[in-house]
DNA sequence: ATCAAGATTACCT
DNA sequence: GGTAATCTTGATA
């Protein structure tokens, strides 16, 4: 049974898209690695550079936001702060430059393998554990997400997203945004109501 | 060619 | 609560 998450998902609007992320599973299937990572996707920002200020495509394309362009379903990395990189999900139409950037998730499989990149241990208390990809670059650095998986399509097989039921609108909290400057009265930060796993209250 | 900003985190008091 | 770390990107201050 096959219930990896198809094109027609990741090519809807992007709100939609956004909170219908929520509770899916994100699983890197690294052959260098002797286990699959995967974690419930628990935090979503949404962004749409059509009128949001703060979505890197406002201004239109370049050679870094370029990917978001494309049909939704493809991995859109980006470099910041001089350290850190985040990862969002192309979502929507191409030629429309909108994603999902992945704000916090809540760690089902390979464990071990957070720990060491996270912490350099594998001997794990409950806060670290919690603090494993509880905001974005810290996804990116326990998952060893970069440059290199920029535009990483979703549908094969090395990076995707399984099915999972819709988190109901009545456990969705919607918030404004975390960390902008622009466009910050748009509420399309979304999360999971009371998961102990998001990034901040 | 130059420069300021940045979808953050960890560590300090 | 405050801020250093650190460097790519995109606009041109």
């Amino acid at each position: 049974m096959n219930n990896k998450l198809k094109k027609d998902f990741y090519k809807r609007n992007v709100l939609l898209a956004a909170k219908d992320l929520l509770g899916k599973i994100f699983v890197y299937n690294d052959l260098n690695l002797e286990v699959k990572l995967s974690a419930k996707i628990v935090e979503v920002e949404a962004y749409d550079g059509e009128i949001d200020q703060a979505a890197h495509t406002f201004n239109g394309k370049t050679e870094r936001n370029k990917i978001m362009f494309e049909e939704g379903g493809f991995l859109y990395i980006y470099f910041t702060y001089g350290i850190h990189f985040c990862a969002n999900i192309v979502t929507g139409k191409k030629d429309h430059g909108t994603a999902v950037l992945l704000r916090a998730m809540e760690p089902i499989s390979g464990l071990e393998v957070f720990g060491k990149r996270r912490f350099n241990k594998k001997e794990l208390s409950e806060k670290e554990i919690i603090n494993f990809l509880n905001g974005p670059a810290k996804i990116c650095q326990a998952f060893n997400i970069d440059r290199k998986q920029n535009g990483t399509d979703l549908t094969k097989g090395e990076i995707y997203l399984l099915y999972a039921p819709k988190i109901p609108t009545n456990k969705v909290v919607k918030t404004t945004r975390i960390g902008i400057k622009k466009s910050t009265e748009l509420p399309w930060r979304f999360y999971i109501k009371d998961n102990q796993y998001i990034s901040k209250k």
